[in-house]
DNA sequence: TGCCTCACG
DNA sequence: GACGTACGTGAGGCAT
């Protein structure tokens, strides 16, 4: 041992207490114990981190605590490999993952330790508790006092006369007389009660049928465990003793797990671990960025520092562009982070773009610096024709660990292409094509065929099948749905993956495209060629097997090296900004969803649209026929044009309105309220559009969408197209199937399940008025969605004063207009206009409205100012949607973006909580053991076709799933409530 | 291609 | 007092 070269007592000696805090364990604990507080400005979750600092400035203080440390560390578990995964690779793998609000206070706890100048330790290879037994036995062997602060049971064989634990949830110090009351041994004895016992928590798996208590007996009995295992055939039970033999090798194998390491060679010295007076002001600005109010003063106090002349500290302070603790907990995750280093192995640009020391932010900046600075060179990129030079590439792929790929087909629709090609990419402009079913245009020598020279397709497949499935390889795809469905249809299921178009989603929803010209414009500053330039537009456009491998390996390949580029830029951009968490539960998972729910796609019954089609028609003809008659000339019914001209000018009919363009307005309001003073054309005219419209978007239309080979319709949901988060449903659009008139619902009839099954469908009830109750914190509200009355009736009796039993049906029409009203950020004129009164009335209504509910103004008004302040605002879960017109000079352009920002945070937290719902329902079914199959969503409603046996037993699980979907990352105060039927067709069961 | 209209939540 | 309005989508048909 070194002599100390000052006078300061850091090295250990008998008179010191040396203390050891599970860092780890003590935020599992803290979270499972304490109320999920949260910080108020931007809903970060620091629960954990509150508890942690208050024992932290406890301690320091030796308020109740003594003896005061003299030493102290908080030890951190650092990687998933330790040597115990090496000797028994089951050891803790069912450990289920970490609930999402735990994540980022690990490193805010490591923050919080560096902010009270505390040592934090964690060593690869190594469990925390490793290291703390090793402290322990230095410090012991120094004649100082030990305290672990844990109650985990794997550290009670360390306790003796120097050493005790302390439980902080419990506050209860943890002797050898509770570890005896624990385990029924004494604390030298504990690791052999483990062996035999074994623990499923940690998987240890011990002896069959031995547990604590009779492994505490049988070790009273024998005295120790090789002593036991020597003399097992001595035991009178003949299934114990049975065991004993035959799994004595098991019991060794436990203890090798159990005991804990105490030669660790720790890289940072006990002598280094002496406490010191933190530095008030640093710690100060730490628990400001917190906002831990009370604490803060507490320190400032002790320290006689002047808070408020201290700055929160930039780095963990809500808003901040990047704080650390973030982009730590985020990481750019194990996959991403061997990425980063392999992407330099790759030939990515060294700038700073992968420099760990650099912070997430500087990180992310300097690979957007970096991205432009290698042009695109289509000339590098190869065309891949034979088996050995695709096996080349996908080994380079398993060297690197991620590589970018892109499939090339003959049609858009993923259920129909066919695999024309795929292209892949590793570093900038080393990308390859690989053609496999291009065919030749026929030049008159030969006719149309295969062109020669591509590898089979079979034999191209199941070379890159074990890569694209395999776990240790992340495949990068530019709106990967696509091409996973194509490949899944081979029988390959890409995983794991990353999906560019998803990070530009996450990231900048409403401000900028995420297509990938658009992105590749922005971010690399570089014009891929244009489709068309390949295939030609309009009449001459050909598919993609038709276009020739040269100019379609420019093109192929040049897709995937950009999308590679991309995933650099946005990844990076991803951890900075702190929203990987966004993008890993509510987007990246979706993907495989939503593309098993359109493989899946819903059967229709085509014999009842038909019938239906016929009926519309003569609907239809009888119509016009009036028409003709009433107009005093044949037109076109269909054309608003000749329909203005007709009513306004040759009729002469008084309260036309002109649209924006100067043409007269002929919408459905106007209309009726033509009809409503007596006239029967427009009355005519409704009628005729709605069967027009039923007849040709729907009737007609959805049976052109059956696959010949499935019978059914497979829509194609978009996981990037809204700026609140919703879906949207296309080809066809399957969301804005007909219900609210009798007619429509005929449309709905003709969707049906296969014949032994049913259609269920679940929905929210009131998704969106019960987060506004939510978010707008309004008391009232809240109460009546936990008291389950009327929400409509409430509100209107709150506001006329009316009780709700007898309450007149239009004094309650009216208050559900304003409540829908709020939901859309309402105005007097919008208000008006629903429910045809005076502007003068309807801003009544909505000053009544706030008076009675104040806290939905401040909400409107808080949300207003915050997306002005930053374009954007925030849903419940984190999402981001911007709007960067918020702004805007023009007043009803401004006015629009406000209504658009207060409407975001609710429809885009409800489409949150059902895209957490979809993410979990499959594994939820598959736990119960049922077949039901998940086809569609309608934004608050699921559709899942259930064998008919298995209803009953359905229902249930997939309304628990979706009324639990925002835990365990919020716990709602108003409670969510799903309603759920069966039915041989949707209108039925909706 | 833009505009209008209308289907849905 | 401007400005012209309820929020979010996709599809079909007309007119250009």
């Amino acid at each position: 041992m070194t002599a100390p070269t000052t006078d300061r007592t850091d090295i250990v000696d008998p008179n010191d207490h040396v203390v050891l805090i599970d860092g780890s364990a003590y935020i599992f604990r803290a979270y499972h114990a304490l109320p999920p507080l949260t910080r108020s400005s931007d809903k970060l979750p620091v629960g954990a981190v509150a508890g942690f600092c208050n024992m932290l400035w406890k301690l320091v203080r030796a308020q109740g605590f003594s003896p005061a440390p003299t030493h102290l560390a908080v030890v951190f578990d650092k990687s998933e490999q330790t040597f115990r995964k090496d000797i028994y690779p089951l050891y803790k793998a069912q450990r289920p993952d970490l609930p999402e609000d735990l994540i980022p206070q690990f490193p805010l706890i490591r923050e919080a330790t560096r902010a009270f100048d505390l040592a934090c330790v964690e060593q690869a290879g190594f469990e925390a508790d490793d290291i703390m037994a090793t402290y322990a036995e230095q410090a012991k062997k120094r004649g100082a006092r030990v305290t672990i602060i844990s109650s985990d049971k794997d550290l009670m064989q360390l306790v003796d006369d120097n050493v005790r634990m302390y439980d902080p949830m419990k506050d209860k110090t943890i002797g050898a007389e509770e570890v005896f009351e624990k385990f029924g041994v004494t604390p030298d004895k504990v690791i052999d009660v483990q062996s035999l016992a074994g623990d499923s928590v940690d998987n240890v798996p011990g002896v069959p049928g031995i547990g604590i208590k009779t492994a505490a007996q049988l070790l009273a009995d024998y005295g120790d465990l090789d002593t036991l295992l020597a003399r097992a055939g001595e035991i009178k039970q003949t299934k114990r003793r049975e065991n004993l033999i035959e799994f004595a090798d098991q019991a060794r194998l436990s203890r090798e797990l159990v005991t804990l390491k105490r030669d660790v060679p720790v890289e940072v010295p006990l002598d280094e671990i002496a406490v010191v007076e933190p530095e008030g002001k640093r710690l100060v600005a730490f628990l400001k960025a917190m906002e831990f109010t009370t604490l803060t003063r507490r320190v400032g106090e002790a320290y006689e520092i002047e808070i408020a002349a201290i700055e929160p500290d930039e780095r963990l302070k809500a808003g901040a562009p990047a704080s650390l603790a973030f982009a730590e907990a985020a990481g750019l995750g194990p996959q991403a982070e061997e990425g980063g280093e392999a992407g330099a192995a790759a030939g990515f640009t060294t700038g700073g773009g992968d420099d760990p020391r650099l912070s997430p932010t500087r990180r992310a900046v300097a690979r957007v610096e970096e991205a432009g600075k290698t042009p695109v060179d289509r000339s590098r990129y190869e065309t891949v024709t034979s088996l050995a030079r695709l096996q080349a590439w996908v080994g380079k792929a398993f060297e690197t660990g991620f590589i970018a790929i892109d499939t090339e087909t003959n049609s858009l629709d993923a259920m129909q292409a066919e695999l024309v090609g795929f292209s892949l990419a590793l570093a900038p402009n080393e990308a390859c094509y690989v053609p496999l079913q291009h065919v030749g245009a026929g030049d008159g020598l030969f006719s149309e065929g295969m062109i020669p020279g591509q590898i089979p397709l079979a034999e191209a497949l199941a070379t890159i099948k074990p890569l694209l499935e395999d776990p240790a390889v992340l495949k990068i795809g530019q709106n990967l749905k696509y091409d996973w469905l194509i490949l899944a249809r081979h029988g390959i299921e890409i995983a794991p993956y990353d999906d560019t178009m998803l990070l530009s989603y996450v990231l900048d929803a409403g401000a900028s495209p995420h297509g990938m010209d658009p992105l590749s414009m922005r971010w690399l500053n570089h014009t891929p060629i244009k489709y068309e330039e390949v295939a030609g537009k309009g009449k001459g456009a050909v598919t993609f097997d038709r276009v020739a491998i040269e100019k379609a390996v420019e093109y192929a390949a040049e897709d995937a090296d950009v999308t590679l580029r991309l995933w650099r830029v946005l990844k990076a951009r991803l951890v900075a900004e702190r929203k990987s968490a966004v993008y890993e539960t509510l987007e990246r998972p979706l993907v495989t969803v939503l593309a098993n729910m359109e493989r899946r796609g819903i059967l229709i019954d085509r014999q009842m649209l038909s019938r239906l089609s016929g009926d519309f028609a003569q609907g239809m003809a009888r119509l016009e026929a009036e028409i003709g008659e009433m107009a005093g000339e044949s037109f076109n019914p269909g054309s608003p044009k000749q329909l203005g001209d007709i009513l306004f000018g040759k009729m002469q009919i008084p309260g036309g309105r002109k649209t924006p363009t100067g043409a007269w307005s002929t919408g459905a309001d106007v209309l009726e309220e033509l009809a409503e003073q007596g006239h029967e054309l427009p009355r005519r005219i409704l009628d005729w559009r709605q069967l027009q419209k039923l007849k040709s978007t729907y009737a007609d239309a959805l049976p052109t969408y059956v696959n010949p080979h499935s019978g059914r319709v497979h829509t194609s949901f978009a996981l990037a197209a809204t700026t609140t988060g919703r879906l949207s449903s296309s080809e066809p659009n399957l969301q804005n199937i007909p219900v609210r008139t009798e007619e429509g619902r005929k449309i709905r009839k003709a969707f049906v399940a296969a014949p032994g099954h049913k259609l269920v469908s679940a929905d929210y009830s009131q998704i969106e008025l019960r987060l506004l109750a939510e978010i707008a914190d309004t008391p009232s509200l809240r109460q009546a969605f936990q008291d389950g009355l009327d929400i409509h009736a409430m509100t209107a009796s709150e506001m006329f004063g009316v009780p709700i039993a007898g309450m007149p049906s239009e004094v309650r029409r009216r208050a559900k207009a304003i409540n829908f009203g709020i939901i859309y950020g309402i105005s007097a004129f919008g208000l008006a206009n629903q429910l045809s009164i005076p502007r003068e009335e309807a801003g009544a209504y909505i000053k009544r409205y706030f008076e009675r509910f104040p806290g939905i103004r401040a909400y409107m008004d808080e949300t207003r100012t915050f997306a002005r302040e930053h374009g954007y605002v925030e849903t419940l879960f984190g999402r981001r949607c911007h709007y960067p017109d918020i702004a805007a000079k023009n007043p009803s352009i401004r006015a629009f973006n406000e209504r658009a920002a207060i409407n975001a945070r609710l429809q885009g937290s409800a489409a949150d909580i059902i895209r957490r719902a979809m993410v979990r329902m499959d594994a939820a079914l598959s736990r119960a053991k049922l077949d039901a199959r998940m086809l569609l969503q309608v934004h608050d409603e699921l559709i899942f076709e259930v064998p008919d046996d298995q209803i009953a037993a359905t229902i249930p699980v997939i309304a628990k799933v979706m009324e639990e979907a925002p835990l365990p990352a919020l716990a709602l105060k108003v409670p969510l409530k799903v309603d759920a039927r069966a039915a041989a067709n949707w209108d039925e069961a909706h």
